[in-house]
DNA sequence: ATGAAAGCGCTAACAC
DNA sequence: GTGTTAGCGCTTTCAT
């Protein structure tokens, strides 16, 4: 049975202060007798006080909290990602609001709506579409500082962070020129071009292999089931498949060996992501692993620099940035 | 670049009414004449205005907010319970805030207090450990609406809601006995005793296979890895594991066959929980469902009639309550 | 039907 | 070093 509400006023009577002085023994902020700063602490702890931080952010203008938009958590990489931010941003003094989108944009702009409501010192987002959630971008920008991370929309003043995913093809396209017999079919199985991982992975793929066979669904296990089983109802024999990521892979892998396909040894497959169980997989899933802490340090980075800019817009260039990082090779074959 | 703050008062001097009526338009709380109010929201809308929710929650001593605190999300489970969760309560009007532990208790206690010092009108708590997270619930609980959801602490007066594992074993061990040879030998992968799901799974194997061997880690597919990897180092052949959950039997499955051991032909693997990627693997794992969708509506259910409470702590009994779901098989092999 | 004003919990000027 | 007070943005009596 939750307590009767107990403010800083109760805190102040029961200690026989006045309320600035129990705000500043609370808070800390100000040089104070110890006497009465433990006096208060007392009354605080006795009375079970817990600080309303609704009263404080409305009186302060300002709270250190980032909401995180992600389009679905049932994506390990997202989950993975999310994971990340919270440590990061908690390390760091920052709250993490989490939203899940659950692939609705909608939900994903009541979201976001939700988040500048609550007055979050900074919004970052995964879109879902990089169409359909251009405007919720553009709409959090116009009222908070917001950053893109991973996928970016169309023509959004916000500032991106996320990995090279050319750069990660060209890696993949040369694992496979040094490794793979050269007779072997190269097909790509990627996603829908909705965001613009999906699209820069798959044109990243058709500059190494023009006209080679690509495949598109989404960025789930179950597509790559489907895929794999597309390709064993067609007969195909011994393809190297590049998947836009490791949960594809995944999926790819599972539905061959279902049809007693052998993998590595009759198909090859790639990943993209470097997820966690891409390293368990049997054998370890030959990927590219984004560097996932350099890009959240490098979001805490952008939260700070706008959280110390006090004359908010005057030295800080909030124009559109874009920061790619590098992923790198994870040879698992 | 972030607008200058907009707020009710600079909609209402745009509009030509006092802050009630602007209030009352945006809010339509009362009935008013409707040529003021579409004057009202024209301003609002031309001046990109958005409602301040900490003032209003600040005001009305309420907000439609639940906290959810899971021990961590790399964990496809827990992601997948957050998700169910997210959805359940958007599409109620409630908005979840999510903190994830990552495994330590101190996170959890931090993510908690935050919670309560945002005035969220319930938490719901998934413990990271059953002893040392009792006193974060407790805390809770005397604050808001505590629910335990999946994870029980030791003697919180926190409403629970979970699956009923004995339950789930029972289901496990009938079919074990009806399926498989009875010379094969049973043995346990499960999780240490840190939480009561993990407790409550290894008590409900053991009173049905007396004696038989036990072996635990944690909940991840590392430790199901490395508990295949011994098995094999031991010499074990032809043995039925029964995991503790899928996310283990998953890593028993990959570190038996990349050691060339067949599945389920050689050993044969059970999980638990029921998670998306269990359905996927190859053949399919079988494996006891946890009924996610029914408990997220019995938490929410839980938050509506505290929500219509009006009188707190006289109508509704407050005491600790236990709704167990009852858990089902699915078998994949 | 509309407006004036109080006040939610908190902190930061400003007095002393 | 401590107290008094204004006010953050909002809703909601209470008047009119």
């Amino acid at each position: 049975m939750p307590d009767k509400r107990v403010t800083i006023k109760d805190v102040a009577a029961h200690a026989g202060v006045s309320l600035a002085t129990a705000s500043r023994a609370l808070s800390g902020t100000r040089p104070m007798s110890e006497e009465l700063r433990s006096r208060v602490m007392a009354s605080a702890a006795e009375l079970n006080y817990q600080v309303n931080l609704l009263g404080r952010a409305l009186r302060q203008q300002r709270h250190p909290v980032v909401g995180l938009s992600v389009p679905d958590l049932e994506n390990p990489f997202f989950a993975s990602l999310t994971e990340h931010m919270s440590r990061t941003m908690r390390a760091a003094g920052f709250e993490l609001l989490v939203s899940s989108a659950g692939g609705s944009v909608e939900a994903e702009a009541e979201g976001v709506r939700a988040f500048l409501g609550r007055q979050v010192h900074a919004v970052v987002i995964i879109a879902c579409d990089e169409a359909q959630s251009a405007e919720t971008v553009q709409f959090a920008s116009s009222k908070a500082l917001t950053i893109q991370f991973d996928r970016r929309v169309e023509g959004a003043p916000a500032t991106f962070v996320g990995c090279d995913n050319r750069y990660g093809m060209d890696l993949i396209a040369e694992h496979i020129l040094t490794t793979a017999p050269p007779a072997k079919e190269v097909i790509f199985v990627g996603a829908g071009a909705k965001s613009s991982s999906a699209r820069e992975r798959l044109q990243g793929f058709e500059q190494h292999f023009p006209g080679a066979r690509t495949m598109l669904g989404t960025f789930s296990l179950a597509w790559g089931i489907t895929a794999a089983e597309q390709l064993i109802a067609e007969g195909t024999h011994n393809a190297t498949l590049v998947a836009a990521a490791d949960i594809i892979a995944l999926g790819l892998i599972s539905g061959l060996r279902s049809h007693g396909i052998r993998v590595p040894e009759d198909f090859r497959v790639i990943g993209f992501d470097g997820i966690g169980p891409a390293a368990f997989a049997h054998p370890p899933l030959t990927t590219v692993r984004q560097p996932v802490e350099d890009m959240c340090a490098s979001i805490l980075d952008l939260v700070r620099a706008d959280s110390n800019d006090l004359d908010p817009g005057a030295s800080s260039p909030h124009g559109k940035q874009v920061l790619h990082y590098e992923p790198k090779l994870v040879c698992g074959t």
